[in-house]
DNA sequence: AGTGGCTCCTGGCGGC
DNA sequence: TGCCGCCAGGAGCCAC
């Protein structure tokens, strides 16, 4: 999303700001107005979900949640539906925040309180601070469920349902395991699960599962590779077992029962032991 | 510390 | 066709 929206707004400057919607944001539409108004966007950056444009003195972070959508040309899909905010540059151009679930949320705030704004914010998985060790402490004596864990913002930054679904499949971890049973050794394969996890869901451009949209228009291609999630009872992409759904924390989690034995995996030494097929990192697109 | 439940919202879908 | 319940990418809040 950031990657998409960065050369369409660096170097403009905010010329208007409309709030349609006035849940969309704490403040309100003066205040707003005032705080962007006239501001050049110097640059953007990503902080786990929130997206943050950088007007200088002042940001703008917006948070989609689940249905949060930034366009440049409404497509007929937006025609006739009300955006919840719309920002206009000096170039004409104009960006539209589209929200059928009305979850989304911005905020405009000064520069020097970004520290504050993310202070429980966890990890940023894909810098140098995410370390395995870093990970291990964070997990020690925790009782809560893997999923659970990957997916609290205050531990980690950026993984949602999809993204912890898929992640704990490419580390061959159970969903329900107590994070703090996770030895070093898992821990170096779920640390690499999540970083590869999460650069693939780049690469591909996000995962469009229903109508996330990068501001250009086009959808994302991640989901076209998902080894579990929204995949009950399809065949597991490595064994072939259906893959199972349960609800963790209130969230659909998916798994494959086989290849994410509930109990960790004991290394073996009997070469009759175990399912060779089960080992190996997973393949991201295997099937096709 | 962790969980479950509820809330904020709207819309798509399957079942009857 | 219409109605109903269930489900959905997130996360904050509260009671327990």
């Amino acid at each position: 999303m950031r990657r998409c929206l960065h050369p369409r707004v660096a170097g403009r400057t905010v010329t208007r700001v409309q709030v349609l919607d006035s849940t969309v944001s704490r403040q309100s539409q003066a205040e707003l107005c005032e705080s962007l108004t006239g501001r050049r966007v110097r640059g953007t950056r990503r902080r786990g979900k929130w997206l943050v444009l950088d007007l200088g003195e002042m940001l703008l972070i917006v948070h989609l949640r689940m249905t949060g959508r930034l366009i440049w040309e409404p497509d007929e899909e937006e025609q006739g539906r009300r955006p919840r905010f719309v920002i206009d540059f000096d170039d004409g151009e104009r960006l539209h925040f589209f929200d059928v679930r009305r979850f989304g949320r911005l905020w405009a705030v000064p520069a020097t309180e970004e520290e504050e704004f993310f202070a429980d914010i966890g990890a940023e998985p894909l810098e140098e601070e995410f370390t395995v060790e870093r990970l291990l402490a964070g997990m020690a004596g925790r009782t809560a469920p893997l999923k659970s864990f990957l997916t609290d913002q205050r531990r980690l930054a950026g993984v949602g349902n999809i993204y912890a679904d898929e992640a704990l499949f490419r580390a061959r971890l159970h969903p329900l395991r107590p994070a703090g049973s996770v030895g070093p050794r898992e821990a170096e394969r779920l640390h690499r699960a999540v970083v590869e996890t999460l650069q693939l869901g780049i690469d591909h451009e996000g995962s469009s599962v229903e109508s996330f949209v990068d501001p250009a228009g086009s959808r994302g291609r991640f989901q076209e590779i998902l080894n579990v999630y929204q995949r009950t009872g399809q065949p597991c992409r490595v064994c072939g077992t259906p893959i199972r759904r349960i609800v963790v924390g209130g969230r659909a989690t998916h798994y494959c029962p086989h290849c994410q034995p509930r109990r960790s995996m004991m290394v073996r030494t009997s070469p009759a032991a175990g399912r060779g097929g089960a080992r190996g990192t997973p393949p991201h697109r295997a099937g096709t």
